[in-house]
RNA sequence: GCGCCAGUAGCUCAGUUGGAUAGAGCAACGGCCUUCUAAGCCGUCGGCCGGGGGUUCGAAUCCUCCCUGGCGCACCA
């Protein structure tokens, strides 16, 4: 009953009819003025060639049958050949029984048919808190999920630890050192260690588990640091992702890829489809065959493997999960990695399946001063002490409301304001204020009208309406999100449908309005709360009933 | 030097699988609370869409060359 979905319908019969194959790159979208009517359709430009005739003559033939239609209220052609439509305003006002109906449901779809795929987001390692570029990374793999499953896809957030590999060895170091510092030891300074003071607290831990530490050898000593080291620094990822509303179902272990031989795997894999060689005592992937820059090394000379090597199994490894689709998120400083990351999916088979989200950086301001961060020299603002001073809620819209691979500036105290530029409370307000409408209407006997075309017929003002035509492009949004992997498509949704109904809310009084008016306006604006709250819970952002 | 991303109103940004006169918010200025939350609404001002060429019925969007900014170019992770 949407009605983009009703005009393709019709416009599609229509064009076959006349012989003609629909054009791929047709579209039916409201148009941007409104002066030309509720829907827009180029579709007979776009036919222009395969009918061989002028665009503005294939539209009268197309506007000709539409005028049949019984919830087309007019057609115009207009400029080089647009097909201009006004829907009846009874079709309209059905937009509210739909809502209503469908409540909860209302936006989701069948886009994604069921197929798995799977989100891998933050991954940061546990080498320290997180901070707060990897709280826009994670407030967009949360949202993502959430869109995707609204989509309907299957879909599995997880969360790749990187628990090998030399990162980790330097954190056993570091808190070695500050074991021995506490121990009045007067330590030789490591000449490259995590310096922050939750260090600091580990290596306390440490002593007070382990008093007897020094009494062995430096690699069980680091080796013990390690362990609680990181599961320490993990515990408390998992706390402050918790607090920041994002999930993940699985966390998956590099250790664990190692062990199951799964690095080996891929090695002899590259090297019996002759894509892995040996050269200068290493073994390297020839990724120059699938649009890389140069082959890379897998295996040094001196034995290690790389990290591309455990990343490219770990792809294997997704992929032979059954993922028809696996969404990578990372920082935008890894965006060199993308060529080789994509050649090696290409050469284990599964071209065109991964897809890369870059997030670029955030900087961190107060009050328009830049705050430094760094992990290593442990001066950081964590995602805990942010969310902790202006809330899940400000800040997860706040990272959703730009597109991702740009960068964002994020003023602390621009994020505590309650203006315009910080729009997280004028879309909350909205629903916040249709909910204190709903206390008032019960307070005095008044309820929402049930959806018959009598009440409905009452929604009949332009403001009405300009509420309703919003409320059927919904489900658009979740489509666009989801397509473009887009959430902030969402975000900027919200802000036109709160605007809507702000300018409602000034203009058509509800309670004050005769008894069936005011039960109709109340069903009417019941169905934007449930989108506004529908949406919100997209973002992962809270959806307050008073404020 | 090579590559990727960005450059749109004074500021922050939408809009980019080519569509109509390029949109919001903020800021500035001027209005609206004896009725449901003024965290709101209405109006005015504001643009060679970084620049030059090209492709076509049509370009912010595609191609090309420049300019500026960010980030990458390891047998690091």
């Amino acid at each position: 009953m949407r009605a983009k979905q009703h005009l393709e319908e019709m416009l599609r019969r229509i064009v076959t009819e006349n012989g003609w194959e629909w054009p791929e790159k047709a579209v039916i979208e409201p148009p941007k003025d409104k002066q030309f009517g509720d829907m827009s359709a180029n579709v007979a430009m776009m036919l222009a060639k395969q009918a061989k005739k002028a665009p503005r003559q294939i539209a009268e033939d197309i506007a000709e049958k539409a005028r049949n239609d019984s919830f087309v209220a007019s057609v115009d052609i207009a400029g080089p050949g647009f097909l201009n439509f006004t829907m009846t305003t009874d079709f309209w006002q059905k937009t509210a029984g739909i809502v209503a109906e469908q409540g909860d449901a209302y936006g989701s779809l069948s886009l994604g048919d069921g197929k798995k795929i799977q989100v891998e987001y933050v991954s940061a390692n546990p080498t320290g808190p997180l901070h707060i570029g990897h709280g826009r990374g994670a407030a967009l793999g949360d949202s993502l999920v959430r869109i995707l499953k609204k989509a309907g896809y299957n879909v599995e957030a997880e969360y790749y630890v990187n628990d090998a590999g030399r990162q980790m060895l330097i954190l056993g170091q570091s808190i070695l050192y500050r074991v021995r510092q506490i121990q009045n030891l007067n330590p030789a300074e490591p000449e490259d260690y995590y310096k922050g003071d939750y260090i600091r607290e580990i290596a306390d831990d440490v002593l007070e588990q382990h008093p007897d530490i020094l009494d062995g050898t430096e690699e069980d000593a680091t080796e013990i640091c390690k362990s609680i080291g990181m599961s320490t620094i993990l515990d408390g990822i998992r706390e402050d992702l918790m607090a920041f509303g994002v999930h993940h179902d699985v966390w998956f272990s590099e250790k664990s890829l190692v062990a199951d031989g799964m690095v080996d795997e891929t090695f002899s894999d590259l090297r019996a489809s002759g894509l892995g060689f040996e050269k200068d005592n290493a073994f390297w992937f020839k990724s120059s065959d699938f649009g890389d820059d140069k082959d890379r090394v897998l295996r040094k000379s001196n034995g290690d493997t790389t990290y591309f090597a455990s990343d490219i199994a770990y792809h294997d490894n997704k992929f032979k999960r059954g993922f028809d689709v696996v969404v990578d998120i990372w920082g935008a400083d890894h965006h060199g990695y993308v060529p080789r990351m994509q050649a090696a999916c290409e050469a284990i088979g599964n071209k065109g399946k991964l897809h890369v989200i870059l997030v670029n950086l955030v900087n961190l301001l107060r009050d328009g001063k830049p705050i430094a961060m760094s992990t290593r020299a442990g001066q950081f603002e964590t995602l805990k002490d942010v969310v902790d001073e202006v809330g899940a809620d400000a800040a997860r819209f706040m990272f959703l409301s730009r597109k991702s691979d740009s960068g964002l500036d994020f003023d602390l105290e621009l994020v505590k304001q309650k203006t315009m530029d910080n729009p997280v409370y004028y879309v909350q307000y909205a629903h916040a204020r249709i909910c204190s409408l709903m206390r008032k209407a019960r307070e005095q006997q008044a309820q929402p009208a049930d959806c018959t075309p009598e009440a409905l017929a009452l929604l009949n003002t332009e403001h009405d309406l300009d509420l309703l035509r919003l409320l059927d492009r919904y489900p658009d949004a979740v489509e666009a999100a989801a397509r473009g992997e887009s959430p902030h498509i969402i975000s900027i949704y919200l802000r036109e449908l709160a605007s809507t109904l702000h300018r409602y809310y000034t203009n058509c009084h509800v309670l004050s309005a005769e008894a069936d008016l005011c039960a109709a306006r109340l069903l009417l604006l019941a169905c934007v709360a449930g989108v506004v709250a529908n949406g919100l819970s997209l973002l992962g952002v809270s959806a307050p009933e008073r404020m």
